[in-house]
RNA sequence: GUCCCCAUCGUCCAGAGGUCAGGACGCUGGCCUUUCAAGCCGGUAACAGGGGUUCGAAUCCCCUUGGGGACACCA
């Protein structure tokens, strides 16, 4: 049987790190074993997936260099790739479920949901379904959704025994199934939940071995017990371990850039990121670091992987980076260098900004250095930050609400767009809502984005910039300004 | 709280019963150098604790402790 994996994203939000270090191993047990990688995009969340989001994924896994045989964009004997798209499929595979008696409707609203959890919560006793739906009549289901009543399906988890599955990495995993909970598969959108989808889908696909992020454990009895009830041979499972923030946490964007297009904007090289998140759970030998793509997959054994919980380190990820740069050829830098942000385009969008301050050809660069740069170091001018009346505390974390805001839902339940004239708007209503002066929020603003205190328009400068590199800057400076002492009275 | 996973320098990774517990980042001392990097040489620093098993445990087993994850009509 040829080995066949899948790195399967949820298109919601900014290609995320975590999914280019599990979407690495599978490529590279892939290809060391001559099988397939696969791309699925798990857009079932239909409120929260968005094109954007999966053509920024898409981009941002080809920028590391993981190009996949199969997906939404290519095609491919399984297809389709994008599971809104395989909702009739699903939802067939859940009547069979409900034929067989390993799954059942459910018609407890919202409401009664809620209410059993409070109860659950308050009586200090195992969350989870009551089970209440699961001793209907078949007839009386029947009914009721041919009467058109709304309704979910979950599986009809065992009551008893145990499930047991074995884990590549960490040997067999044994989960009581009292313990586990009647699982949502169907919701009542018709959309299936991740498990079903998941489990349909890596059969139909004919997905051998699942590699995914350790988070899944808890969850896969439920999986195992799908493809019991389906009658279908489960994959093999292997939980890699999740990359961690410095307190050990699970990677996150409060405390880390996680975001792809954070790296790639900073200036870290796709070889160099791809060899750092190898880093992070295997070794190609005891006294080497550095290597290429291919030189992992020639060397590769998955049974090699540790299950440590890698704290993601970028003083090690920048210095990697370095040693990448010092021994590339000259003339590859600069392609890199122009390829990057030394381009023509991103001159172009720069210029009208800084040009009305430009007297000599030169001051380009000594008007705009800030839109070539990565990180900032705002210490050396972190009081100018403060605003007189203010305390470099509650700047820091106005600054740091803000950041966390233009990121959250806005108009039209979407974040703030990027763009200059939308994130004026927002920023003063911000401004308005916290109190603030409109002046003083700006120039905490435009010290934390460019380090300077004159530049261009502040907005468009964000725009400019971009959202990776400007949420950074205006996070560190949150930072900064915290750890500076309060002013003497 | 319940269930599950994990446990070697501050961090990443070596170690597959017998090693002075190794490498890298960081930090640090020195060399080189007009400076800063880089480079080179050196230093710092770890087997969480307790029981077993064994002639012998970082390595195997158990307990404790600690950390983490999961407990949604999100994935």
């Amino acid at each position: 049987m040829t080995v066949r994996v899948r790195i399967a994203p949820s298109p919601t939000g900014d290609p995320h790190v975590g999914t280019a270090y599990i979407a690495l191993f599978n490529y590279v047990f892939a290809r060391k074993n001559g099988g397939q990688f696969i791309l699925r995009i798990e857009d079932t969340d239909r409120t929260r997936s968005t094109l954007e989001s999966e053509a920024a994924i898409l981009r941002a896994l080809r920028w590391v260099g993981l190009e996949w045989d199969e997906g939404p964009d290519k095609g491919g004997p399984h297809g389709p790739y994008r599971q809104s798209e395989r909702a009739e499929i699903y939802r067939q595979h859940a009547q069979m479920l409900i034929d067989k008696g390993a799954a059942y409707r459910c018609f407890c609203t919202a409401e009664r949901l809620a209410e059993l959890r409070k109860r659950q919560m308050a009586e200090k006793k195992n969350l989870g379904y009551d089970g209440l739906c699961r001793d209907l009549s078949r007839e009386e289901s029947d009914k009721r959704a041919a009467a058109g009543e709304p309704f979910v399906v979950r599986l009809a988890m065992p009551r008893e025994g145990d499930t047991v599955f074995p884990d590549r990495l960490r040997g067999e995993i044994k989960f009581a199934n009292a313990g586990v909970d009647d699982q949502v598969l169907l919701k009542s959108d018709g959309f299936p939940t991740y498990h079903l989808a998941n489990v349909v889908d890596d059969h139909l696909m004919g997905i051998t071995h699942v590699i995914r992020a350790e988070e899944w454990i808890s969850s896969t009895p439920k999986h195992v017990v799908l493809y019991q009830a389906f009658g279908w041979q489960a994959p093999e499972f292997v939980h890699m371990p999740l990359l961690r923030n410095k307190d050990k946490s699970k990677i996150s964007k409060r405390k880390n850039p996680v975001s792809l297009d954070y790296y790639r904007d900073a200036g870290i090289l796709p070889e160099a990121l791809r060899n750092f998140l190898a880093l992070m759970g295997w070794s190609i030998a005891a006294d080497r670091e550095k290597f290429t793509l291919q030189e992992m997959i020639e060397a590769f054994d998955i049974d090699r992987v540790s299950t440590g919980e890698p704290v993601f380190d970028l003083v090690k990820l920048i210095d990697l980076n370095g040693q990448y740069i010092r021994e590339m050829s000259e003339d590859e830098l600069v392609e890199r260098l122009l390829s990057w942000r030394l381009s023509k385009e991103s001159f172009r969008k720069v210029m009208p900004l800084v040009r009305e301050r430009m007297k000599t050809l030169s001051d380009f660069i000594a008007l705009g250095d800030f839109f070539f740069t990565g990180d900032l170091d705002h210490k050396p001018f972190a009081a100018a930050m403060v605003s007189k009346g203010r305390t470099p505390s509650e700047t820091g974390k106005i600054l740091q609400e803000y950041i966390e805001k233009v990121d959250e839902p806005w108009k039209e339940a979407r974040r703030v767009p990027f763009e200059d004239k939308a994130l004026e708007e927002f920023s003063r209503t911000f401004a308005e809502e916290k109190g603030w002066k409109v002046k003083e929020l700006f120039m905490a603003l435009r010290l934390a984005v460019t380090g300077k205190s004159a530049t261009p328009p502040l907005f468009a400068t964000m725009e400019v910039l971009g959202r990776e590199l400007t949420r950074k800057r205006v996070r560190d400076a949150a930072e900064t300004l915290k750890a500076l002492p309060p002013p003497k009275a």
